[in-house]
DNA sequence: AAATATTTTAATCAAATGTTTAAACCTCTT
DNA sequence: AAGAGGTTTAAACATTTGATTAAAATATTT
């Protein structure tokens, strides 16, 4: 126990955490971690191991988090437009806490496709098959127009973390301050939520 | 000179390029890079001082052929809704060639954004002039709905970039071989060209 | 309070890595 | 063919880094 009175593995968890996100698997060392949280070097193979295995935990615990948010969105008793809103509003949320998180999870898992086995595959396809049998639904009830469940998936998750992803290129291509690229991407969000509303909602164009 | 007539630098160029993508700069060591391009160690040290310098020659480089693709197709005599169409496709031929390109650019700039000087804010500039100006203009005469050139220049790169930078995740979900996958992308592309489309011709709604 | 178990510390190891050095090797001019 | 300038090689160096170990400190149980 440290002096706040939270566990040591706690501590060593939520350093490593933070370290993770900025610099990377590669990027980081032990001894940023033990330096992080304040704690003996050592203590991180004590508790965890290996720096493979530490990194392993958080990222299957973030997974979980992640899922678990937008499953509960899907839980809710709107309509599926709502819900996509809804959707794309939390992981823009996300985003502002943690702007980092896209490129870390989408660059750990370029490095090492392995790391997609801490995923639990139950959580995983439960939220899909959500998604995919209530996107159906709405196209028989002709809600939206017929529209692909997974490549509109594809199209919500693109919309908000491919620019927290490019958030250096895009503060330096418009000259943006932090500030700026906040108001940005909302703005941005917006826009999509737009576009894509306008698409779900024209009817499709018999050729 | 080696074998092969390609002077060693060009060949510690091409091998870096490789290994840079698939690696990032962190994962990759000088010992790989001499190994894919059959040479000495100290040769990348001879050429080209440092492996930082190394990178940020091969950056510039990538940079610049980037941007000139992109200004290209701004000069040719097309519609706007054509040069974006355009766009969108040299860019998924780009991944189609480089799969890990996004990532990659995403990555680096993330872990150290000073590598964002090696590119030319010049031709920057131009491409982003180009494109904003003619954007701005097709709205005066009507051919798309108002919209603000930034905001659309970013859908357009997350329409392509982001699913290939979230590559081993979207296989991983949607249980894909590598063939899928461009199918995948590729189906998704027509459906970004058509949402985009579909937006930019419906009239804007007065509420 | 003694004994036992758990946690923390400092020191150390072995492997990996970017870079340097000095000698060997070409290649071309004279 | 000798020599000069550039290129390549093998060896070595200094750091960094993930991991281990054995002793010390602290907590828990008896």
């Amino acid at each position: 126990m440290n002096k706040d009175n939270i566990s040591t593995e706690q501590c060593i968890k939520d350093a490593a955490q933070k370290i993770f996100l900025k610099k990377g698997f590669d990027g980081t060392t032990t001894r940023d971690i033990a330096e992080e949280s304040g704690i003996n070097r050592a203590l991180v193979n004590y508790y965890f191991r290996s720096k493979e295995n530490l990194f392993a935990t958080i990222f299957a615990e973030n997974a979980e988090l992640y899922l678990a948010g937008n499953i509960n969105i899907l839980n809710k008793p709107i309509g599926i437009r709502e819900k996509i809103i809804e959707i794309i509003n939390l992981d823009f949320q996300r985003h502002i806490d943690h702007p980092d998180l896209t490129i870390f999870i989408n660059n750990e898992l370029h490095r090492n496709f392995k790391r997609l086995l801490a995923i639990s595959p139950t959580r995983m396809q439960e939220f899909l098959m959500l998604f995919s049998s209530q996107v159906k639904e709405a196209i028989e009830r002709k809600e939206i127009r017929s529209v692909d469940p997974n490549h509109l998936l594809a199209i919500i998750s693109a919309s908000i973390k491919f620019h927290f992803a490019s958030k250096p290129i895009l503060m330096h291509c418009y000259n943006m301050q932090e500030k700026d690229f906040i108001n940005f991407v909302s703005a941005q969000k917006d826009l999509v939520i737009d576009m894509i509303n306008t698409y779900l909602l024209t009817p499709e164009q018999t050729i």
